[in-house]
RNA sequence: CGCGGGGUGGAGCAGUCUGGUAGCUCGCCGGGCUCAUAACCCGGAGGUCGUGGGUUCAAAUCCCACCCCCGCUACCA
């Protein structure tokens, strides 16, 4: 989309001004149900990336949401005994309150029963309709009465629907109208093989983006997929004729656009995304099929696909150790939000699957936030306190921790670049260790004792930076606690909005240290 | 059937592309220290690297066959 008149100087102006903008995104959660571990997984995971992003200097749009449309929410309503949109009132809620809870720091929250979104939606559908690549044909399938849903051949049990196997499913034709994907078939191949070429591959990880490729690569050029029913009224009605709604999943992909404004003047400002973060069920939607549409309707295509693994739960739920059983409540109760987030982040590669059990997250915590980084603030922050009435030396010599504390900042900036979160935080505890190895070889307790005044300033001195160097890079994984050692360290604002170039000389010299509580106590969890 | 990922000390992983002391975290055993949340530091025990064959002076690493686990394979999104 770019326009031959934006060499003009204010439009100069205006691209310098977005050039550091990063939009970021996660699935909209389907209304259905409450939110659990995988939902939060996904979401901790952006915020982790969004939180970095702005440590870096740039400008984050960071999206999340509900998937309100659909039979299921339609049908999940009347169980409950209420109207769809009071259902998804309530669940949105529902999902609002958990991700407060663990400081996800979206700027919007989109539902696709808003305005802006269905307006989004129906101008996009337009755009495609009118360039010729929405056709009406007849859909096809078993349709349950019981479930009024489309069944698929493999979902039937003996030729009944297994919901209701005292009923027969029937062979139901309707008319509907159909998104001609398969003509964009070259089109996508070429993209993904360009955004190769560039070095930033459309789809990561790479297993990922080969399946989605031999996908595409099969695609019949007359390949189309319906994009309404006629049977669902929970929907967005289609543009002129009343009788259809637009499909669900039509509808939800378009989420990421509407939030941009679009498609009103200044959308570009925001769209578009840099990265849809997405878990492995739906990669064909987000890396195929939503490019397409775009496409279709001469909008630009996001700049890449982020999939995550999955939390495997099995053998969670009812460990005999933890006694509890598995639930998002359960998990963020156990040791607090911010414990929560660092041992995702930490536990399950956000590349790659990785499994939940409560003997790990107890054991992560344990060992690495309160015997590792919560322990060595508190004996840094004593030993100022006690040798130095809590001021921190305004010397500035370095020592052998601040150059392990530079090879820190370059590992976790080159995983945290390439989405590797695992191997940031790998990064930032990496330095805990070193800190304590320090202290160990230099002995301030033995320099105090000994009047060593100017070598206890200078390695005192080092515990502050390299404390401070931690506690900024691990703030994108525990904005909370992170928080708490900041302030510990006598220091202004937040360590997120500190900005990168303090880590190179975190000004901490002359500073007065506070001490806190244990970060992390142990001994009973939380109730 | 096909395509892709994986099988490494008790647990979770790295190493495989570019063959040559099998590394890390947790747990376990022993020692040290005392600033610290009985925390921290050092040392040690523990592995036929899924199975069988092959290439090579040498294979977790290369080649062949096989076994097991997981994901994908046209409308739940």
């Amino acid at each position: 989309m770019a326009d031959p008149a934006a060499m003009a100087d204010p439009e100069d102006l205006r691209r310098h001004l977005v050039a550091d903008k990063f939009y970021i995104t996660t699935a909209i959660d389907y209304s259905n149900g409450s939110p659990h571990l995988g939902h939060a997984f996904e979401k901790i995971g952006a915020d982790c990336i969004a939180r970095y992003r702005r440590l870096r200097g740039q400008r984050v749009a960071f999206l999340i949401g509900m998937d309100e449309h659909g039979q299921k929410v339609a049908q999940s309503a009347e169980e409950a005994g209420t109207g769809p949109q009071e259902w998804v009132d309530g669940i949105a809620a529902e999902f609002r309150t958990a991700w407060e809870e663990l400081a996800i720091s979206n700027t919007d929250f989109i539902r696709t029963t808003e305005t802006r979104h269905t307006r989004a939606v129906q101008t996009l559908l337009s755009r495609i309709e009118q360039a010729g690549h929405i056709e009406p044909g007849l859909y096809s399938g078993y349709y349950c009465v019981g479930c009024e849903a489309f069944k698929l051949e493999k979902d039937l049990v003996d030729g009944k629907c297994p919901e209701h196997p005292t009923r027969q499913v029937k062979w139901v034709e309707e008319p509907n109208f159909f998104f001609k994907l398969g003509r964009f078939r070259d089109r996508l191949l070429d993209m993904y093989d360009e955004s190769e070429r560039a070095n930033r591959p459309f789809v990561r990880p790479t297993s990922k983006f080969n399946e989605i490729k031999n996908v595409v690569r099969d695609w019949e050029p007359d390949y189309a997929m319906s994009v309404s029913r006629s049977r669902v009224p929970w929907g967005i009605p289609w543009p002129g004729d009343d009788t259809h709604t637009i499909y669900v999943w039509f509808d939800a992909l378009i989420n990421y656009l509407s939030a941009t404004g679009f498609p009103d003047d200044g959308y570009e400002d925001t769209w578009p995304a840099d990265v849809h973060v997405i878990g492995p069920d739906i990669v064909r939607f987000h890396a195929a099929i939503w490019p397409a549409m775009l496409m279709a309707a001469g909008v630009a295509v996001p700049r890449s696909i982020w999939c995550h693994g999955w939390v495997n739960t099995s053998g969670a739920r009812f460990s005999k150790s933890a006694g509890v059983t598995l639930t998002l409540r359960n998990a963020i109760d156990r040791h607090g939000p911010d414990a929560l987030r660092y041992f995702l982040l930490r536990e399950v590669p956000w590349d790659a699957d990785g499994g939940f059990s409560w003997e790990r997250l107890d054991t992560r915590y344990t060992s690495e936030l309160a015997d590792g980084y919560g322990n060595l603030a508190s004996r840094i922050l004593a030993m100022i306190t006690r040798y130095r009435d809590g001021t921190v030396p305004g010397v500035t010599d370095l020592t052998e921790l601040d150059r392990a504390g530079e090879d820190a900042i370059s590992a976790y900036q080159t995983a945290m670049d390439n989405h590797l979160l695992h191997e940031g935080g790998n990064a930032a505890w990496g330095l805990v260790s070193q800190a304590n190895q320090f202290i160990e070889e230099r002995a301030p307790w033995s320099l105090a004792k000994a009047g060593e005044d100017q070598e206890l300033d200078i390695v005192l001195a080092a515990l502050a930076r390299a404390l401070a160097r931690i506690t900024i890079l691990a703030s994108p994984f525990m904005p909370g606690k992170t928080q708490t050692v900041w302030n510990g360290l006598g220091l202004d604002g937040s360590p997120g909005e500190k900005g990168w170039e303090d880590l190179s000389e975190p000004a901490t010299g002359g500073v007065t240290v506070h001490k806190f509580e244990p970060l992390f106590p142990k001994g009973e969890t939380v109730a």
